[in-house]
DNA sequence: CTGACTGCAAATAGTTTGCATGACG
DNA sequence: CGTCATGCAAACTATTTGCAGTCAG
């Protein structure tokens, strides 16, 4: 299921947090991208199209977001900042461009093997993994080749 | 294959670097240490040994420790701010205890299948992953329990 | 109307850099 | 001895907080 504005706003709405036009813009430049942005990277968007709104208030935005559970934080390696995902997606990982930056969500992954092993090795309750992929995209793969 | 103080130092002076007390200091620390530390956690730690060291070394020394690959970070999910590991590991991921922070290393993983099948249909080169599962360790579940 | 929201500015936290002094090799 | 390392202070970046004015419901 794909997260639209609307569904975000009724989301909201229902967690008791009013629908303001900086929300609106920030809901929809997440909801419009293809690519997992950070706080800075929304904030230019929403400034796009929407000039004057503050850094601060995209950061108290997402906040809400992630505590609904609308949006979640990826993990890169290397500089390892938070940065938000777009899609409020329910269980997905990534894989990850290390030249460009291109992120590519799937969902399917068979872990359950490994987390009962796991789980039963360590007693350990396991609620959840973090899972990704990094490497190189057949466009940065074929720069590389070329170049 | 264990990472020892000497041999850490040795890989230094191969790389052209000098072996200093401060830099001996940071490195007992992290080999000494069972956990996953963050670089104010090891500075801590430095000083309690030595004071004095100052946290701008232990940030230097460690950057020179990653350049050589002789620790790594980890990815936790939450504040996701770059947390160096004690070990020198080849590959290996962790489980979490999103209670007490707890991080167990395992080794053994099998993900070959599903790599080759995301590198065929993304036309990604694959050159590493990120795996940590995130749960409750006993201590951790008894803990919610008798409380 | 009224409490929640906004934007500014300032505070905070984590990390990096410039520079003079000091020490490894 | 020369060069690299250290430690201080200051700079920087990312994020959070205080506060007065504003607006959604």
């Amino acid at each position: 299921m794909v997260y639209t504005e609307k569904r975000i706003e009724s989301a909201l709405r229902k967690g008791g947090y009013k629908i303001t036009p900086q929300r609106r813009t920030v809901i929809k430049a997440i909801t419009n991208s293809h690519e997992h942005l950070t706080p800075a990277a929304i904030h230019e968007r929403v400034c796009r199209e929407n000039p004057g709104i503050g850094l601060v208030t995209v950061y108290r935005t997402l906040e809400i977001l992630a505590e609904l559970n609308l949006v979640c934080e990826m993990h890169a390696a290397g500089d390892c900042r938070s940065y938000l995902m777009r899609r409020p997606v329910e269980h997905h990982h990534h894989l990850i461009c290390s030249d460009c930056g291109t992120v590519i969500d799937f969902t399917d992954c068979d872990l359950g093997e490994m987390e009962k092993r796991l789980s039963k090795e360590n007693s350990f309750k396991i609620n959840g993994h973090i899972l990704e992929f990094v490497g190189q995209c057949r466009k940065c793969r074929c720069k590389n080749v070329a170049g």
